[in-house]
RNA sequence: GGGGACGUAGUUCAGUUGGUUAGAACGCUGCCCUGUCACGGCAGAGGUCGCGAGUUCGAGUCUCGUCGUCCCCGCCA
């Protein structure tokens, strides 16, 4: 291969067939860089020596496909390259066969700046021929590999679910694919095989996984494509802290194949605890966590600023910023999104000029250095005097939820958990929002996004654990599954449920303090995955449906087969799923997920290679027994 | 569904307040060149300024619409 040859293979013949990814034509003495995906190496045509072969190169152009036979040489001392892996040798071409010319490419995989994405994704065969391409899909591969090899070690079988299966409409919009046999009806493809899983539990295969396609037609993002791969597993009878060490294993496995050495356990924290310090469920822990420094005020201070002194006043930190411009300054407030009443101070040196005291406790308690980037979220006293009311019942719903809180995480220095109420993660969130927005816009200044080469700062796992069962949903004045319905509630949370239907549309009702058995695992401010310990008893299921406002008729009509199922003798069973392209992505340390899939789509989900989708014939629909409406004028 | 950025040569980009013939680099074509490796030198070709209207004596530049790509919000159990 082009990437193999050696000073030690001097002497020996060779045949080296790829393309040319470069030439160099110096009359009498042409270079041609030879590349496959292993590498490129350095074949020389010289006239002197060989007239025919001299003649023949001439003919050669970029992305021609070639084979050369010739002799290895030990390059002469003052011409090694030292870039390449191949730079102590060439190849002395004794016989050149054109294998296949090559129009001139739109753009060359040897380029260096890179052509714009619409003509990359157009072109892909050509852009996948790119060095971080290939290496990017090489690293696809060894990562599914590694985790394949460590799961089937492990004891898991890998398993095929169906991908034409049955509409479900939880969740996101489903991928419909029109039966011929019976017109009218559709397939749907699957969002997770999350179902076939479970259903493989209640079969007797106790650990399964698959690395496989999932489908989901939503609105894509840089992060999300309409099919992409999971890492989908399940276990029977596992504690959550067994999965979690599953998964711990394979990641270890992969991120090694990724030549990067991960500690595991990783850290855990509880979904409270997470919005707390977080703003978010999936914390960033490479960033510095929330200060609340609400204390740091005098009373007459918060007064004086309107700001709420019963929500939190959080800190929010920026290392090694330097000093703002005005205008930098000026840029931070329109991007701060506010929630429910939460106001920015982003003038951190004017609260200083004004409450010189406050400023130092706040300097002190955030652990603020030189050139760090203060600013403080608050709720403000206007929306906080209404609110007020309701943080009082929302702390007393939260009182039962204290027993078994979450678990302490790696830098927590918070008092006793309480739970978080609405009108403070209204501030929580605005001000999580803020943190990554200003990490991100600073990013070359305090450069803790750069990859250090250790493992264990580049890569910040944590499990985020306790979710809540149900979230509000202020659209449609319910309260929705925030897992899965399939999701097991904790036992202690389990009375909180009987309230069912009555409860469903009240924003207080105590289906907000129910505990799932869910967990995710977060990497750098990405969820990975996400799982759960399922409900395997039918019973539960039920109360579960009927919590959401199902009724049992619709309940059967959707999961008929599944309560069914479960009536069967169901093991406890749980576990989790992975986004592998998301995995990739971020060990490529790519900013799109179309890097580390072959052929991806547009973000109108479009694929431009093949450009589809496409209009069927009529004789296609009619089979199908469909008709299509017009466009709308 | 909403907001934002971008669209000029094959590619990456520049193009001033609206003003003569729209530029550069790379790539491409031809010639020269025996140690290059992002080879070098000389010469040359290459443009519906995404598309369509409008304003104007005059539009790559201003306005509106439209199409496409990207990012974000909504959405993604």
């Amino acid at each position: 291969m082009c990437g193999a040859l050696r000073a030690s293979d001097a002497g020996k013949k060779a045949v080296l067939m790829g393309w040319v990814n470069r030439r160099r034509d110096l009359g009498n003495l042409i270079f041609v860089d030879l590349r496959d995906r292993t590498g490129v190496t350095q074949v020389v045509m010289n006239a002197e020596r060989d007239p025919a072969i001299h003649k023949k190169s001439e003919a050669l152009r970029n992305e021609y496909v070639i084979a050369v036979i010739g002799m290895v040489k030990l390059r002469d001392a003052g011409n090694v390259n030292q870039h390449i892996s191949t730079g102590e040798v060439e190849l002395v071409a004794e016989e050149l066969r054109i294998l296949n010319e090559s129009k001139l490419p739109p753009f060359l995989p040897g380029d260096t700046a890179l052509a714009n994405e619409e003509t990359r994704l157009k072109y892909r065969y050509i852009d996948l021929r790119r060095e971080a391409m290939q290496f990017n899909i090489e690293l696809r591969h060894k990562v599914a590999k590694a985790i394949r090899d460590y799961l089937s070690d492990q004891g898991f079988f890998e398993i095929e679910t169906p991908f034409m299966t049955r509409s479900t409409p939880e969740g996101a919009r489903d991928y419909l694919v029109p039966s011929r046999v019976q017109p009218g009806t559709f397939y749907a493809l699957p969002q997770s095989p999350q179902l076939f899983k479970q259903i493989l539990m209640i079969s007797g295969f106790d650990k399964y996984f698959q690395i496989v396609r999932c489908f989901r037609d939503e609105d894509l993002r840089a992060d999300r494509q309409p099919e992409f791969t999971q890492i989908d597993l399940e276990m029977s009878y596992p504690q959550p802290e067994r999965v979690w060490e599953v998964v711990e294993g394979f990641l270890t496995a992969a991120f090694a194949a990724a030549g990067c050495e991960i500690k595991a356990p990783f850290p855990r924290m509880g979904y409270d605890e997470a919005i707390r310090l977080y703003g978010i469920d999936k914390p960033d822990l490479r960033l510095p966590a929330f200060t609340d420094v609400r204390e740091c005020f005098a009373p007459e201070n918060l007064q004086e600023l309107a700001i709420n002194p019963n929500l939190p006043v959080i800190a929010v930190r920026t290392p090694k910023v330097g000093e703002l411009s005005r205008k930098e300054r000026d840029d931070i407030k329109p991007m701060f999104h506010s929630k429910g009443g939460a106001k920015i101070f982003e003038d951190f040196k004017r609260i200083g000029n004004k409450f010189p005291a406050a400023a130092a406790a706040i300097a002190k308690k955030t652990g603020m250095e030189e050139g760090d980037l203060i600013v403080l979220v608050a709720g403000s006293s206007q929306s906080g005097s209404s609110q007020s009311g309701s943080s009082q019942s929302g702390s007393a719903q939260t009182g039962s939820a204290q027993s078994g809180s979450a678990q302490a995480g790696p830098q927590t220095a918070l008092p006793k958990h309480r739970k978080v109420t609405p009108q403070e993660l209204a501030i929580y969130a605005s001000a999580g929002l803020l943190r990554l927005a200003l990490a991100q816009k600073y990013a070359e200044r305090h450069l803790i996004f750069k990859k250090t080469g250790d493992a264990a700062k580049d890569f910040r796992f944590l499990w985020v654990t306790n979710f809540p069962m149900f979230e509000w949903d202020e659209g449609d004045k319910r309260w929705n599954a925030a897992h899965h319905p399939f999701t097991s509630p904790h036992e202690e949370d389990m009375s909180k449920l009987e309230s069912g239907v009555e409860s469903l549309n009240d924003p207080h009702s105590a289906l907000g303090a129910v505990r799932a058995l869910a967990y995710d695992v977060v990497l750098n401010g990405t969820e990975l995955g996400s799982g759960s310990i399922r409900i395997h008893r039918q019973d539960v299921q039920s109360r579960i449906f009927r919590a959401l406002g199902m009724t049992d008729e619709e309940a059967r009509a959707r999961f008929g087969f599944f309560l069914e199922a479960l009536e069967y003798g169901t093991p406890p069973h749980g576990g989790i799923a992975l986004g592998l392209d998301r995995i990739v992505m971020i060990l490529a340390g790519a900013e799109s997920l179309r890097e580390v899939i072959p052929f991806p789509k547009t973000a109108r989900a479009v694929d431009l290679m093949v450009d589809a989708p496409t209009p069927v014939s009529e004789a296609q629909l009619k089979e199908l027994g469909i008709a299509v409406r017009k466009a709308r004028e």
